[in-house]
RNA sequence: GGGGAAGUGGCGGAAUGGCAGACGCGCACGGUUCAGGUCCGUGUGCCCGAAAGGGCGUGAGGGUUCAACUCCCUCCUUCCCCACCA
C-alpha cells in the first residue's frame, strides 16, 4: 500500500489537509473574482461605483513594487512583500477603509530583452508569456488586487503615457527663482519680451530661429547633450552609471565598459536636487534610505574661487575655502578644457625633475599622462588608490589672497565630473593632497592649528586658524566655521569667487541604444534639431521588427560604435509630416527609454487606468494620493518593496512626479507618503567537495556530538547561506507550497516568520506549523469526522473571553504596524486557548470563534471565507468589520505583583487592580521579609500594575 | 576609507527601561494507532541537584539606574550601501 494510499484511508475525511485547502482556496478565487470583491470605488469616471460598501469612507492605497515579469519565475522569496500587503489591506478594508490594493508589471527592459534574445523569441511574446505566469501564480496566492487597474509598462495605451509625460518634461524648464518647472512658452515669452536676456546679450528678435531653438533647447529638462557615457560593446548598448559596477564592467553580463563620448537624452534632475533633498524630511521613509538619498544627492557648500592664470582663470570648487592660505599647488582632472590652453612650451626654470615624469616637454608629459589613464581600467585605478600619479602641466596660478604662484598639476585624483574637474590643493588640511604633496614633493602649510596631542598628518578637523594672514585679509585665530565665512565675504567683495553649492547628483542618462523600451516622441527636422511630436500622434508605437538585436560588438573592442535597433529599421525611420509648416519629412528619434522610464510614474496610473483624455484624472488623484494635512506633500499611503530601489527607482520616481506636481497635473508634491522595505528571504545551499552545488532538498542533516553536518547521499557537503536561486540548486517556489501545504499555510508561515523589514532564511521543514495552526483552526469549526459545524452558543469560560479582548486590542495594533508575526503569535494563543477548552465533541463558543475566524482572515482569507460560510453567513467576509475590544473584559481585577529584592525576583503576590501603592508595598513587604534578615529595606519602588522592587 | 543595520536557546524569533526566551520549528517522553505522522498532550536556555531549590545567562568589557536585550562609552563580529565627491 502506498503511503498516499494510506493517508487515504486514515485521515479523517473532512481534516484540513492541502488537498482540502487547494479545493476551498479555488473556490474562493473564483468567488472573489466573479463578485469583484475587491474592486475599489473612484470618485470619478468609469471606477466610480457609489453603491459600493466604502464609496465614500476614509481611502487607503497600498502598493508594491511592481514586479518584472523574468522568465525564471516565482520563488517563495518574491510575494514576501505581496502577501505582507495584501494582509495589510484586507485587515485595512475590514477596518472601514476604502482600499486600493493594485499590481501591474514593469516589463520593458534589458532583463526581458536578454531572455528573449536567450530563447529565440520576440520579447513581446516572452513578456507576454511571463506576464500570464506571473498573474496566474499571483492568483492562486490569493492576492486581493482590484485586477480591474493591472496593466503592463508595455502595453501601448500604458506607455502612451510614459511618451506623454516625456513631452511635458521635454517642454518645460526650470526656473531657478520660483524653483519649479514651468512651460517652455514661459520661457520664449520671457525671451522675446526682453525680460530675459540671451545668453550673449543680444536681443531675441536678432536672432537666427535655428539660434533661438538652441537656446530653447538648452533650458529643457530633458535635453539633448553630448555626455560621457558608459558605452559597453558586448552588450551593445550605453548605460547609467548606475548600472556599472565597482570594476567597470556592466551589473548584467560583466563585460567590460569603456567612456565614450555620446549625443544622448539627458533628463535635468539637478536642478531639483534641493527639494529632492529638503522633502525627504517630509515623508515617512526609514531613516536609512532617507539618508541614502542624501548621501547619492550629495550637497556641499563651499565657494567657488578663480586663480588667475596666464590662459584666463582656473576656476575651482571647494568646501573648505577657509583654507585658501595653504594652497600649495593645484589639480585639474585629466579632461579639464583649460589644460590645452595652459600647457607651455617647455618646462620652466627649476622644475623638479620628479615633476616632468621623465618626459621632455610638458605637452608631451600631459599627453603621455592622458594616455595612461586611458589605458587603465577602472579596476587598475583602483587597485592604484594608494599610490598618487600625476605630472605638472609647466604652468602656475596665482593665489588670488596672497599672490603664490602654485604649480598646476593635472592627475586622476581630482574628478573631471565633479565641481568644477579642479582644485586647490591644501595637503596640510587634505589627507589626498597630503599624499600627492609627498610623492611630489611640494610643500605643505598648516593653516588649522592642530590639537597637541595630534599625530597625524593632514589635518581636517576644526581649530583656530594659524598661517592665515595677507594684505587684504586675516582669518588667524578664527574657528573653521568663522574662518569661512569672513573669506567668502573678501572673495565676493574682492570678485574672486562666491559662496557655491554643489551636488554629488548628475543630470540623468536617459537614452539607450535598445529594441525594448518606449520609442521616443521625437523626430528630427533638416536642422538635426529635436521636434517633439503632438500628443495627438502618440502612442509612438514600437515597430515590430524580426531582428531586435542591439549590434553588440567584442567586449573589449573599446574603437567600437554604438548603434540602436530602431535605426535599422528604414521603413519606420522617416516620417512625413506636418507640424504646421506645410507637410515635410523628419527622421525618428532611434533610442528607447530606459528602463526606470515605465516604474516612474504607474502609481498614479492605478487611480485612473483607463482615462484615454489624460493621465489621471485631477479628481481621482486628489481623492487617492491628495495631501491631507497642512505640510502633507500626499502620496500613496504605503509602498512597500526592497532596500535595492532605495536610490534610484525612488528618487527617478519623486523626480517625475514633482515635474507633474509642477506643472498642475497632481495635487501630490511627492508619490510615495510612506514606504517600507521588507527583507529578503534566503536560503542555504550546498557544495560537494569539488565545489559543484547539490539540490538543497536532498541534502541530510546530521548532528552529532553538538555538530551538524550535512550530507548529500554518502557525500559530505558544505553549507552556504545566500540568495536562492537556480544556479544555487536551493529554488522553492510558491507552487510547490501550494501543492504542498495550501496557499493559506505559505501565506502564515511567511507573515510569521518574523518582522517583515528582516531578511531571513527559508526552512520548508517549518511551514508546517502553520498548517497545524489553520487544522486546529478548522477543528474548532468543523468535526473532523462528520464534517459537520460543531459551534455553539455556548458561553466561553471568562479568562477565555479575557483573552480574545486581549487579542482583539493586541492584533490590531500589530497589524496597523505591520508586525504580522506577533499578530499570528497571539492568534495562536488564542485558538490554543480555545483548542484546549473546547475538545472535541463539545461545542466551541461562538461568541469567540468568530471574531477568531475574522482576525485570521487577512492571512489566511480562503479558510477565513469557508469558516466564516459554515459559521453561516453569507457572501464574503471582506467588508465585515474587524473585531473591536471590549473595554470592559480588558481590564483586570488580580494583578500578579513579581517582587524583587536586589534585582532578583523572590516572590509573586496577587493583588486587587485597584489596591492603593502602599497596600501593594505592604503585601510585597510581608512576602520578602526573609530576604531582608529582619532589616528594614532601604527603599521600596513600587511601578503599578507591573512590579515591586525592594532594596535592602 | 566613509555611512547604515544588526548580534538573544539547537534554529526562526518575542520582550512601552520592569518576571528574558511569547509563538513556531526541532528534540524528548506519553496518548491514539498493527504501523506511520501533515494528529493530540506534556516537557524543553545552560550548569548543580532525585527533588525542593540554587547559580549563571541577551557578542566582549565598562558605565547610568532600585531595575538594562533595551540608554551611554570602548571594542569585536556579520550583513548592506557608497567609495579619490575637493
Amino acid at each position: 500500500m502506498t503511503e498516499a494510499a494510506r493517508d487515504e484511508m486514515e485521515v479523517p475525511p473532512f481534516r484540513y489537509t492541502a488537498a482540502l485547502a487547494g479545493e476551498i482556496e479555488a473556490k474562493w478565487q473564483d468567488y472573489w473574482e466573479e463578485h469583484g470583491t475587491f474592486h475599489a470605488p473612484n470618485p470619478t469616471g468609469p471606477l466610480a461605483d457609489p453603491d459600493h460598501p466604502r464609496a465614500g469612507a476614509p481611502k487607503l492605497l497600498v502598493m508594491d513594487m511592481f514586479p518584472y515579469p523574468s522568465g525564471e519565475g516565482l520563488h517563495v522569496g518574491h510575494p514576501l512583500g505581496y502577501i505582507g500587503t495584501d494582509c495589510y489591506s484586507r485587515y485595512a478594508r475590514m477596518a472601514g477603509y476604502n482600499v486600493l490594493h493594485p499590481m501591474g508589471f514593469d516589463a520593458f527592459g534589458l532583463p526581458a530583452e536578454q531572455y528573449a534574445l536567450e530563447t529565440g523569441t520576440h520579447p513581446r511574446k516572452t513578456t507576454e508569456e511571463n506576464v500570464r505566469r506571473y498573474r496566474r501564480q499571483l492568483r492562486r496566492l490569493g492576492l486581493a488586487y482590484d485586477n480591474r487597474r493591472t496593466f503592463a509598462t508595455t502595453d501601448p495605451d500604458y506607455y502612451r503615457w510614459t511618451q506623454w509625460i516625456f513631452l511635458q518634461i521635454f517642454n518645460s524648464w526650470f526656473d531657478p527663482e520660483r524653483r519649479k518647472a514651468r512651460p517652455i512658452a514661459e520661457l520664449v515669452e520671457e525671451f522675446e519680451s526682453g525680460r530675459r536676456p540671451t545668453p550673449d546679450g543680444r536681443p531675441w528678435d536678432q536672432l537666427s530661429p535655428v539660434e533661438r531653438r538652441r537656446i530653447i533647447d538648452d533650458h529643457r529638462l530633458a535635453y539633448l547633450a553630448e555626455a560621457p557615457v558608459n558605452w559597453c560593446p558586448g552588450l551593445g548598448t550605453v548605460l547609467a552609471n548606475e548600472e556599472v559596477t565597482a570594476e567597470g564592467r556592466s551589473e548584467r553580463g560583466n563585460f567590460p565598459v569603456f567612456t565614450r563620448t555620446l549625443r544622448q537624452w539627458m533628463m535635468r534632475i539637478t536642478a531639483y536636487a534641493d527639494r529632492l533633498l529638503e522633502d525627504l524630511d517630509k515623508l515617512d521613509w526609514p531613516e536609512p534610505i532617507k539618508l541614502m538619498q542624501r548621501n547619492w544627492i550629495g550637497r556641499s557648500t563651499g565657494a567657488m574661487i578663480d586663480f588667475p592664470t596666464p590662459a584666463g582663470p582656473l576656476r575651482v570648487f571647494t568646501t573648505r575655502p577657509d583654507t585658501l592660505f595653504g594652497a600649495t599647488y593645484m589639480v585639474a582632472a585629466p579632461e579639464h578644457e583649460l589644460v590645452d590652453a595652459l600647457v607651455p612650451d617647455a618646462w620652466p626654470e627649476g622644475t623638479k625633475p620628479a615633476w616632468t615624469g621623465g618626459h621632455a616637454t610638458p605637452r608631451e608629459a600631459v599627453a603621455a599622462y592622458r594616455a595612461s589613464i586611458a589605458g587603465l581600467t577602472d579596476v587598475e585605478r583602483q587597485a592604484d588608490a594608494r599610490a598618487k600619479t600625476g605630472v605638472f602641466t609647466g604652468a602656475y596660478a596665482t593665489n588670488p589672497v596672497n599672490g603664490a604662484q602654485l604649480p598646476i598639476f593635472i592627475a586622476d585624483y581630482v574628478l573631471a565630473g565633479y565641481g568644477t574637474g579642479a582644485i586647490m590643493a591644501v595637503p596640510g588640511q587634505d589627507e589626498r593632497d597630503w599624499e600627492f604633496a609627498e610623492v611630489f614633493d611640494l610643500p605643505i602649510i598648516r593653516t588649522v592649528q592642530p590639537p597637541p596631542d595630534f599625530d597625524g598628518k593632514a589635518y581636517v578637523g576644526d581649530g583656530p586658524a594659524i598661517n592665515s594672514s595677507g594684505p587684504h585679509v586675516s582669518l588667524d585665530g578664527l574657528g573653521v566655521a568663522e574662518a569661512k565665512e569672513r573669506i567668502i565675504g573678501w572673495l565676493e567683495e574682492s570678485g574672486n569667487g562666491h559662496r557655491a553649492v554643489t551636488y554629488r547628483l548628475r543630470d540623468w542618462l536617459f537614452s539607450r541604444q535598445r529594441y525594448w523600451g518606449e520609442p521616443f516622441p521625437i523626430v528630427y527636422d533638416e536642422t538635426g534639431l529635436p521636434v517633439a511630436l503632438p500628443e495627438e500622434m502618440l502612442p509612438v508605437e514600437l515597430p515590430e521588427m524580426a531582428d531586435f538585436t542591439p549590434r553588440a560588438y567584442d567586449p573589449d573592442d573599446a574603437d567600437s560604435e554604438p548603434e540602436a535597433p530602431l535605426s535599422r529599421n528604414r521603413e519606420w525611420l522617416t516620417v512625413e509630416l506636418d507640424l504646421g509648416d506645410g507637410p515635410k519629412v523628419y527622421t525618428r528619434d532611434t533610442n528607447t527609454m530606459p528602463n526606470w522610464a515605465g516604474s516612474c510614474w504607474y502609481e498614479l496610473r492605478y487611480l485612473d487606468p483607463d482615462n484615454d483624455r489624460m493621465l489621471v484624472d485631477p479628481e481621482n488623484e486628489r481623492y487617492w494620493m491628495g495631501p491631507t494635512h497642512e505640510g502633507d506633500c500626499g502620496g500613496v499611503d504605503l509602498y512597500v518593496g526592497g532596500v535595492e530601489h532605495a536610490v534610484l527607482h525612488l528618487l527617478y520616481a519623486r523626480f517625475w512626479h514633482k515635474v507633474l506636481y509642477d506643472l498642475g497635473y497632481v495635487s501630490s508634491c511627492e508619490p510615495f507618503r510612506k514606504l517600507f522595505n521588507q527583507g529578503y528571504i534566503q536560503a542555504y545551499a550546498y557544495t560537494d567537495p569539488r565545489g559543484v552545488y547539490v539540490p538543497a532538498h536532498e541534502v541530510r542533516e546530521v548532528t552529532e556530538g553538538g555538530r551538524t553536518r550535512y550530507f548529500h547521499g554518502d557525500v559530505e557537503v558544505r553549507r552556504e547561506y545566500g540568495k536562492m536561486g537556480k544556479s544555487l540548486k536551493n529554488v522553492v517556489t510558491p507552487d510547490d507550497m501550494c501543492a504542498q501545504y495550501g496557499a493559506d499555510t505559505f501565506r502564515v508561515y511567511e507573515m510569521s516568520m518574523g518582522p517583515l523589514d528582516v531578511s531571513r532564511p527559508w526552512e520548508t521543514r517549518a511551514v508546517v506549523g502553520s498548517l497545524r495552526f489553520l487544522q486546529r483552526l478548522w477543528r474548532l469549526v468543523v468535526d473532523e469526522h462528520t464534517g459537520a459545524v460543531r459551534v455553539g452558543d455556548t458561553e466561553p469560560d471568562e479568562q477565555t473571553r479575557r483573552l480574545l479582548h486581549r487579542t482583539i486590542q493586541g492584533v490590531r495594533a500589530d497589524m496597523e504596524n505591520l508586525r504580522f508575526n506577533t499578530a499570528i503569535a497571539k492568534l495562536i494563543e488564542l485558538t490554543n486557548r480555545l483548542t484546549a477548552t473546547s475538545p472535541p465533541g463539545t461545542p466551541t463558543p461562538r461568541e469567540v470563534v468568530e471574531p477568531l475566524v475574522l482576525m485570521v482572515s487577512p492571512f489566511a482569507p480562503h479558510l477565513g471565507e469557508e469558516l466564516w460560510q459554515k459559521l453561516g453567513h453569507d457572501g464574503s467576509l471582506a467588508y465585515v468589520e474587524f473585531p473591536t475590544a471590549d473595554p470592559a473584559w480588558l481590564a483586570v481585577e488580580q494583578v500578579t505583583y513579581p517582587v524583587q529584592v536586589n534585582g532578583k525576583v523572590r516572590a509573586r503576590i496577587q493583588v486587587a487592580a485597584d489596591a492603593s501603592e502602599d497596600q501593594v508595598r505592604k503585601a510585597a513587604l510581608a512576602e520578602v521579609a526573609g530576604y531582608l534578615g529582619g532589616r528594614e529595606p532601604r527603599k521600596v519602588i513600587v511601578v503599578p500594575g507591573r512590579m515591586v522592587s525592594v532594596v535592602g
